[in-house]
DNA sequence: TATTGTTATACTCTATAACTATA
DNA sequence: TATAGTTATAGAGTATAACAATA
């Protein structure tokens, strides 16, 4: 015998297959996220937000606004302000008024964070390709990158945490999803 | 002219393409659990982990242990006590010793809880379906569970936050990677 | 002795709203 | 008026270690 539904009748249920993707969709990347985590705590003492805004730093010129940094970020206001000045506490990143914008905050990536970042990535790779990208063929990255490109664009395009957001619309894929060209 | 690599010489890059599948399945993940999470906060007043306890024992013949749940679960014993603790307050569970083991809790979804998860699952399925399932194909879908069950098996394998589970070995995959039949 | 689970405690992170200053 | 950012504050969640009870 089968258990009872737990949709209401009427309610057709996922395809299974799909199901099971979403499944092992959601612990795989969980599982991941957790030892990516543990590495950046254990080797930088870094969040994985703290490493996100010194990487998309590193990757650019540099520099970047708040502004800049919390768009990608899913990040609150407070929360990026909350983590930036952490790293500004740990001589990581400066921060200082921009210039062409007096409203805005000018974030610059400090030398001992481009240290840290160098000192840190090859294990952050590390740690990524054991899990991740050593499992996949050529074609099964293209089909991955294909797949999660069409969900984010899909997330992004509508009102989603946005409503939320003091930011005006400018819902066009603000995100940055390019891995950046400086690995 | 190309930026100077992040990486120290000798270390070779990740070839792009995984590298890209990389970078869009973390962004992708972290927006749809970001909507996921939305919807179970704003409808059933849940967090992702209390919606997992619930599920979880929901899907089966509606009792868990403590360690039963916890090993499933990425948590800490603590958290998952905690957590345990917010959805007894609501009564929607229940927590009684074993009559098995006397050292062991067994919890117990109570019919509040079961309701609650009636009717919030359709419109979570729906916020899954709409923002990841109904973009795959067939194929696809396919693809997808089968790259995420190896990734998931592959980190599962070893020890990772087993180190600090006080938990003996049993790395067997004790995960509930299967969706429930129950959908 | 080892295991199950809870508690005490401290800490990290996030979000909301109020506030300042500039455009 | 609207935008950029900070701050105050409060709350949610997590982890560690110590603990009690049972196996």
């Amino acid at each position: 015998m089968s258990e009872p539904s737990l949709l209401p009748p009427g309610t057709d249920p996922p395809d299974p297959r799909r199901l099971q993707a979403y499944f092992a969709l959601s612990e795989a990347t969980s599982l991941l996220n957790d030892q990516v985590e543990q590495h950046l705590r254990a080797e930088g003492n870094l969040s994985t937000v703290q490493f996100q805004i010194l990487m998309r730093l590193a990757s650019g010129d540099g520099h970047a606004t708040m502004t800049d940094l919390a768009d990608g970020l899913v990040h609150s206001r407070s929360g990026l302000t909350y983590q930036a000045g952490l790293l500004e506490r740990r001589g990581l990143i400066s921060r200082d008024r921009s210039p062409d914008d007096e409203r805005a905050t000018l974030v610059t990536i400090a030398e001992e964070g481009a240290e840290l970042i160098r000192r840190i990535l090859p294990g952050h790779i590390h740690v990524v390709r054991t899990l991740l990208l050593d499992l996949l063929t050529d074609q099964e990255s293209d089909q991955l990158a294909d797949i999660m490109t069409r969900v984010r664009d899909r997330i992004r395009a509508e009102p989603p945490r946005s409503a939320r957001r003091r930011r005006g619309p400018k819902r066009h894929l603000p995100g940055a999803t390019e891995p950046p060209a400086v690995l």
